[in-house]
DNA sequence: AAATCTTACTAAAACGATTTATTAAAATAT
DNA sequence: ATATTTTAATAAATCGTTTTAGTAAGATTT
């Protein structure tokens, strides 16, 4: 901690009491004007900086919001991050971040000592493993503004702010169809998040509005939770699909860890993308330009993200009347390139 | 702020003072053992919480880290960061993450939000436009403990934890050499810090070792900062290089980003990698593999540059008896990929 | 000129935990 | 039986800020 100037050094170097000096610097009507100026000019040349936790100890609150999310090292998380950080430093709001790791219990332990911090409110994007709501609800209802980003789900009623997955898995489906495939794979998550449902949705509206059939065999479901498992899987379902009579001219994957090792398993079984099979997924890695084809996706506003969720979790902090609890779906952006190219 | 149960709740429950419960909660020998009992009981019940405000406000500490990196939406320092993050939340600290932007101002503007917001210690990874350390000796001076991490300098006397740059750039240069490329281009950051000079003695002292002449001609600095001005420099540049009499067979980049950015405007030149010439470069993303061509990279230890680094700074800030200061350089890691591939 | 209202300030309490100094009671030593 | 030590507790001060409740002195009203 710093051992900086206090307001009873100031009051005790200007011969006034600590009260006129706090209410001076918060430009009270009960302080006169040359006295607010001394105190200004005196705090400046001094370098006052008001105790954080003395000031919150008496506000009761900390002006600091605890941040759930999946990994830190992952890009799209990353760049929502960037949007809450920019927007909390703008605030003078600390962000305190934790990682689940795609762990329920994980999960719990982060939120608890985020509360135990003494956090303002929090800001949540559930692991994929989460399907109990109930911890969050009881935190609500303790006063503890929550609002959930980038993952939704029902389990809570709060606001919410993530990218239109529906919307764009449509876009993506509708891309693949639009440049002449027919037999479209979907390599999903098997979370019970909105998220892999609104996806699964879009894709299949897509195929049933251009009039395509809907073939289980080509739709598989992962548990993602653990890596090494996953990238097993993974390969045995590619392999089965690529095996089958009437195999997938496309896959379409439906999240950013999916379509990476997606790339890399076609690519290492020397399968040509597109030739042998087009791929587009969802992911925001700005090195899709450079993958080896080119890949074509769906990038979601994650900055944009992250920023109005903290807007929303700001105005919720400091609004106690209760507005009405909103949800905002972003539009995505499809990327075309390469490997979905025209057939 | 949560609204939980008080020392003062407890004492009034359990008719004692405030300050015995305080005591029988850190187990102290001044209580007998039934009333801890019931203390702990109670407390546990009703699932008591410590104010961190007014713990803070008492100790004269937060408990809490601030770390400044570059940006956080950067694959290699969300790996650090979370190696550091690891760390402090075991510890029981919380970190404050804030991003410089590679701007010297923004830097100085994170450092005072942070040291006004109380931090215990920070942790810094200097912008690449940071020449001048005065500021962050005068909060060493006043107290406030400093380690520098990934990015080096002399200009400030502490504890320092960082990749071994030089024998990192020595390990890709004389990989090139031993695979048979001899003319070796060498593009790097302009910047002041330790890393830039490091990796540029490094490659020189590769090629010196292997009886190989040094051109200036082959050797580029940029101005990293603003990405739009470097993105146009790098294809100057590279065009430059290419169109030389005696070009290049071979380019060794030095930072992440500038590794990245030639891949691409290589392939965007069309020019064949390895064939035209071959690439390798400092680089932490793990879709490395996925490129095209699969990148040789070196590979810094990220997650240990960020996990040392706080501990050296935690070190720091319990004792109070000044240990000299240490430097730790970690090993690099060459990874071989097609890019590279023998001539 | 007395009563009321502003203006400009201050003293003291409060926030919740820790800690120093104190004390009463019990146990041990002389 | 008295002196001394140990044990187990407490009251009160403290950290640095904000805020409630006052209070003089001067200005304004009646």
């Amino acid at each position: 901690m710093n051992n900086s100037v206090t307001l009873r050094d100031i009051a005790k170097a200007l011969n006034i009491s600590a009260s006129t000096v706090s209410r001076a610097l918060t430009d009270s009507y009960q302080i006169g004007p040359e006295t607010k100026k001394k105190v200004l000019a005196y705090a400046k040349l001094h370098h006052y900086i008001p105790n954080r936790m003395a000031r919150g100890l008496k506000e009761g609150r900390s002006r600091s919001i605890g941040v759930v999310v999946c990994a830190i090292d992952n890009s799209f998380v990353a760049q929502m991050l960037n949007g809450i950080d920019k927007f909390y430093t703008e605030q003078g709001y600390q962000i305190i971040i934790m990682q689940s790791k795609e762990l329920y219990e994980q999960e719990k332990a982060c939120i608890d000592l985020l509360y135990a911090g003494g956090i303002d409110g929090l800001l949540i994007s559930p692991s994929y493993q989460t399907t109990d709501f109930s911890y969050l609800n009881e935190l609500q209802s303790a006063g503890l503004p929550i609002v959930l980003f980038d993952r939704l789900s029902d389990g809570i009623n709060t606001h919410k702010v993530a990218a239109d997955h529906l919307k764009g898995a449509y876009q993506a489906t509708q891309h693949l169809i639009n440049n002449g495939y027919k037999a479209i794979a979907h390599i999903n998550s098997n979370t019970q998040l909105n998220m892999a449902t609104a996806r699964f949705e879009g894709y299949k509206k897509a195929l049933t509005n251009a009039g395509l059939p809907i073939k289980n065999d080509l739709i598989k479901f992962f548990d993602t939770t653990n890596l090494t498992v996953l990238n097993k899987n993974l390969e045995l379902a590619i392999h089965e699909l690529m095996s089958l009579k009437e195999k997938p001219d496309a896959i379409f994957t439906a999240t950013d860890s999916l379509t990476i090792r997606c790339l890399i398993l076609l690519k290492q079984m020397k399968y040509s993308i597109p030739k042998d099979v087009a791929l587009i997924g969802f992911s925001n890695t700005d090195l899709a330009q450079a993958l080896s084809p080119p890949l074509s996706t769906i990038n979601q506003p994650a900055f944009e993200i992250g920023r109005l969720a903290a807007e929303k979790l700001l105005l919720l902090i400091n609004s106690k009347n209760s507005e009405p609890f909103e949800t905002l779906l972003l539009a995505t952006e499809l990327q075309e390139r390469d490997s979905t190219l025209m057939r």
